[in-house]
DNA sequence: GCCGTTTTCGGCCCGACTGTTTTCAGTCG
């Protein structure tokens, strides 16, 4: 949505302002940093003519001024800013990339370049490695160990975009492919079709009546920037969104086994390839055929190629090499849980603590989205930047919740709240308060780079709490940013099997927490699994998907999936 | 740059954490 892109580059007019030392560019960096905020979280799309056309609407929206306003128009209609475009010529410094580094912001940024000529990721790296930054004032030897260790892990997930971003970017691509009337079958591949939580470059196998001008209308797609291949049977673009995308043609006749083998992963085909050959098979992308007489045998349905080889059709989300073929072969292949399974989501906020929308609008939302039940979450306590609910407010927030399920009479409205895991494993929140609440979901955010066994024991004393039964977003990562903090997971899920506490996956595309190898985990510990959105708002309700996703790859099935009558709510 | 007036200027969110310091700046959420 063009509405990630907009809060995407006003943070980053906010960082380059930082890089300034007056008053005025730093209050200037704030508001840009409000707008950001405020864009991100606003629920309808900005690129709708019923907003952008609209200044006056605009500016009616709070933190949003004639600036920012126009701003927003100009990007909607030109794919640009003008004045962050400016900003980043005149930048000797890749600010964009260097963000990237957990650690360090707009100042550190601008002191290494000074100090270092540090410009980018490559020389920052260089640098750190000459040991040069630990003697930099106001660094140290663990801010250069962090730096390098950071860096490691923003060149790992380099050039991956969330399945969120992909799938935005991807769906508009196939209703583009689909008007043209040669074209007659289309399927994108590989990781995408995979679900996997981010995504490299975009596969997608197309059959047509007419090859040559099949790809040749798919490299004339308006979003292209560059064209990196042009043939009859493969084409490559790169988007202006960042990301490439490859087109196979295929014969129809050859669509099934291209499929399979565009779909992997690599693992998976090779695993698959090998039971061909002791089946007398050959299995390549152009077919499954019988090694003696090279006579076809199935190429055209991918189903058939899978019950022919083990027996059952395996879903691609299932296609990890993670035990999914001997499951296959033994007919004991999990029946995954869809999104219809789904009765309710039990973390969400609202405006009593950082979300934008009422308890009302967001249970609302819950009965068109066909929920039996939700449960508001808002954040308590210590975490002032989410407006958090603090013990004086706390009776006018239950008492809401309370009024808004007395009201609508189509959904289970529960009282819970988010409630910090400190440092020693308490529950940073008055007890009485707690007692009040139907639930407690549980998290950390902070202190989180203590050793794996600390928080181990921290969590558990959490989970032993008789009030915590959810545990949120366990390990803390975030996509693409930072990596999960580490404690011994079978002990702690153990621990929650035992308590009757469920783990959290966290639907939202940036975190996706658990994934799907601690999923797997959970379920063959028998733990009991719920999929909360975590929203802040009323569209990100619908992120459901993705944490069912994760789930379907973590061989979830109803049984280990958590609803309130498990948590006896 | 935004907002709200005391209406065209003056004030603007904040606490914890980290790594660096020995009282603090920068980062993060």
């Amino acid at each position: 949505m063009v509405n990630d892109d907009l809060a995407q580059i006003f943070s980053n007019m906010s960082a380059y302002m930082e890089m300034q030392s007056d008053q005025k560019a730093f209050f200037r960096s704030r508001a840009f940093r409000k707008a950001s905020e405020v864009i991100s979280k606003f629920p309808y799309d900005f690129a709708d003519p019923q907003w952008y056309t609209d200044i006056e609407k605009l500016k009616k929206i709070e933190g949003i001024g004639q600036s920012t306003a126009e701003h927003i128009q100009e990007y909607v209609k030109t794919g640009k800013i003008k004045d962050y475009e400016k900003m980043k010529k005149e930048s000797p410094v890749k600010l964009e990339e260097l963000l990237k580094i957990q650690g360090i912001g707009p100042k550190k940024i601008l002191k290494l370049y000074k100090e270092l000529n540090v410009t980018d990721i490559k020389s920052l790296e260089k640098i750190a490695n000459k040991g040069k930054i630990a003697t930099l004032e106001g660094f140290g030897e663990k801010s250069q160990n962090n730096i390098l260790e950071s860096i490691k892990f923003a060149i790992i997930n380099k050039d991956r975009v969330s399945i969120a971003t992909a799938e935005a970017i991807i769906t508009p691509l196939l209703l583009y492919m689909k008007q043209d009337k040669n074209l007659t079958k289309i399927e994108p591949a590989g990781s995408y079709r995979r679900k996997r939580e981010t995504v490299g470059d975009v596969d997608i196998l197309i059959s047509s009546k007419d090859p040559k001008s099949t790809m040749d209308h798919f490299v004339k797609y308006k979003e292209v920037e560059k064209v990196l291949g042009h043939g009859e049977t493969k084409s490559s673009i790169w988007l202006k969104s960042k990301i490439q995308v490859d087109v196979r043609l295929v014969d129809v006749k050859d669509f099934g086994s291209a499929l399979q083998y565009f779909t992997g992963n690599k693992e998976h085909n090779v695993k698959l390839r090998n039971i061909s050959i002791s089946k007398g098979y050959k299995l390549s992308e152009y077919g499954l055929v019988d090694r003696k007489t090279e006579k076809p045998i199935e190429s055209e349905d991918e189903k058939k190629v899978y019950e022919l080889l083990v027996g059952h059709y395996i879903v691609p989300e299932l296609r990890e090499n993670l035990g999914e073929i001997e499951a296959a072969q033994a007919n004991k292949l999990p029946n995954l849980i869809t999104l219809k399974d789904i009765k309710g989501d039990l973390q969400m906020h609202t405006t009593h603590s950082d979300g934008i929308n009422s308890i009302e609008e967001m249970a609302k939302k819950g009965i068109a989205l066909g929920y039996k039940y939700i449960g508001i979450t808002d954040h308590f306590g210590k975490l002032q930047i989410a407006n958090a609910i603090s013990e004086k407010e706390f009776s006018k927030y239950i008492n809401d919740i309370r009024k808004a399920d007395a009201k609508i009479k189509d959904i289970k409205i529960y009282a819970s709240g988010e409630i910090e895991i400190d440092k020693d494993g308490n529950l940073e929140f008055d007890k009485d308060a707690l007692r009040q609440l139907d639930y407690v979901i549980a998290s950390v955010h902070f202190s989180t780079k203590m050793a794996p066994v600390d928080m181990t024991k921290r969590i558990i004393k959490a989970l032993k709490d008789p009030l915590t039964k959810i545990l949120a977003h366990p390990t803390g990562r975030i996509i693409g940013q930072r990596p999960g903090f580490e404690f011994d997971y079978q002990e702690v899920f153990k621990v929650a099997r035992e308590e009757n506490v469920a783990l959290e996956i966290n639907a939202h595309p940036m975190r996706l927490d658990l994934n799907n190898e601690l999923v797997k985990m959970a379920v063959d510990l028998n733990c009991k699994i719920i999929i909360n959105t975590d929203s802040h708002s009323i569209h990100e309700m619908d992120y459901m998907r993705y944490g069912v996703d994760v789930a379907r790859r973590g061989w979830l099935t109803t049984k280990n999936l958590a609803t309130a009558e498990d948590l006896s709510l």
